[in-house]
RNA sequence: GGAGGAGUAGCGAAGUGGCCAAACGCGGUUGACUGUAAAUCAAUUCCCAACGGGUUCGGCGGUUCAAAUCCGUCCUCCUCCA
């Protein structure tokens, strides 16, 4: 692709820890990194109206390749111009492969060297999804960042599976770059390699000889701890060019951002903050709050007094929002939604902050001992 | 005044001689959720010094080896007729 539609900048590097500022250069608009990215799978943040999402900053809104493929069916958006302009939403967009379904789908997909066989979860019938089949659909739907086909494997798994299925990632995503089209779309090679060292190793390498405009590390969020989270990164960051954005993909719990952050992370997304707000659970400067609790019942606070969400902003109490969640109404959730991902998007203004002033060492440390964690609730969230 | 019907754990509601501390739903409490098959899932919810024990099915009194379940009586509520 282009240089000039898609790259990324870096403004500066953090004496402390070596954490990246930088500003990500993208057809739909510049968006400051380290970033994290809203989920909206079927092509919407469930809850959450456009207006809202650039209300809390949201920049780049993920979205997915097998959902959309199925369900409106990638002609459908192609017709309308594409994502942005089908969803109306104008920022920048990022579709992922599919690779997470073969994952998530696991026991409804059989993987073959030419691509994956899905039984669709939907009517059952049979789908294949191939490297080439995966990218022709991410070319139709038009996002500005797309993601090769990888296998997402599964944790733990056995050393000769992951080297296999690595060289077949490999492979995967040779054949995706040969068959991108679109020349407006930034796509990633995915590291896979799960906690093995010469495997994420020689994944790093093999994609970086492909020169990709990026790279994302996956496998991560598949049940492993944050100790083998982190180890992964330690194995795949430092293969990738300083140059290029690097995307861990599917970490949204603060510990694990900033530990990211702190290795070299530019982007980040992940479905918790919306999903836990929609089961109630709500991200503060305070740790976890479960807005369901009878506590909250007569609470006329709002979820938190340092944030400035929409939410909050505008005085919604405790008493109120638990009301809305226990009668299970969607103006609720779409509440509980926004104050998540504006705490995680504001968290991230913070980092970009600290970074610039050269002290991320220091912020992450003071934020670790303020939110307690690895004492209560040790994952985070 | 007469005739029917009903009273079960915080609420609703099954159960109508032993397998009943009593289904199920709601409510309550607690976990979980990480490139979204997720407005989801799991545990727990009479009391206690708890892999055991104690007290329950409107009240009281019976029958029985055994009662939420059968009988008597009282109380309360509902419907219909006067």
């Amino acid at each position: 692709m282009n240089n000039k539609d898609f790259y990324l900048e870096i403004k500066h590097v953090c004496k402390q820890t070596g954490a990246r500022y930088g500003i990500l250069h993208t057809p739909h608009g510049d968006v400051e990194v380290p970033m994290f990215m809203p989920v909206g799978t079927l092509a919407t943040v469930k809850y959450l109206s456009p207006d809202e999402l650039k209300e809390l900053k949201a920049g780049v809104i993920l979205s997915n390749t097998y959902h959309l493929w199925l369900r409106p069916g990638e002609d459908v958006v192609a017709n309308a111009g594409g994502l942005q302009n089908f969803m109306k939403y104008d920022g920048p967009m990022l579709t992922d492969s599919g690779g997470f379904q073969v994952f998530s789908l696991s026991k409804n997909r059989k993987i073959e060297e030419e691509g994956v066989t899905f039984k669709s979860h939907l009517d059952g019938s049979k789908l294949f999804l191939s490297p080439e089949k995966s990218i022709d659909i991410q070319n139709k739907l038009g996002a500005d960042i797309i993601m090769s086909l990888d296998e997402c494997a599964p944790y733990p798994c056995d050393y000769e599976y992951m080297k296999n299925s690595v060289e077949r990632t490999l492979r995967w995503a040779r054949r995706g770059k040969d068959a991108h089209k679109n020349d407006k779309q930034a796509l990633f090679g995915i590291v896979q390699g799960g906690e093995y060292p010469d495997l994420r190793k020689l994944c790093a390498e093999e994609l970086v000889k492909m020169d990709f405009p990026g790279y994302s590390i996956g496998g991560t969020s598949v049940g492993e701890t944050k100790e083998v989270l982190y180890k992964m990164l330690d194995y795949t960051l430092p293969y990738l060019p300083k140059d290029k954005p690097r995307y861990l993909m599917g970490v949204g719990s603060y510990d694990a951002i900033l530990e990211g952050v702190a290795r070299g992370v530019d982007m980040f997304d992940c479905v918790l903050p919306t999903r836990i707000a929609r089961h109630g659970a709500l991200m503060t400067s305070e740790g976890r709050l479960n807005i369901r609790d009878k506590k909250n019942e007569y609470d006329l606070r709002v979820i938190d007094e340092n944030c400035d969400c929409y939410t909050c902003k505008n005085g919604y109490s405790r008493s109120y929002l638990r009301h809305l969640y226990k009668c299970d109404e969607g103006y609720g959730k779409r509440l509980l939604s926004i104050h998540n991902l504006r705490f995680l998007v504001k968290l991230m203004e913070e980092v970009r902050q600290a970074i610039k002033e050269d002290r991320f060492g220091d912020f992450k440390d003071e934020f670790f001992e303020k939110y307690g964690l690895n004492t209560t609730n040790p994952r985070g969230f």
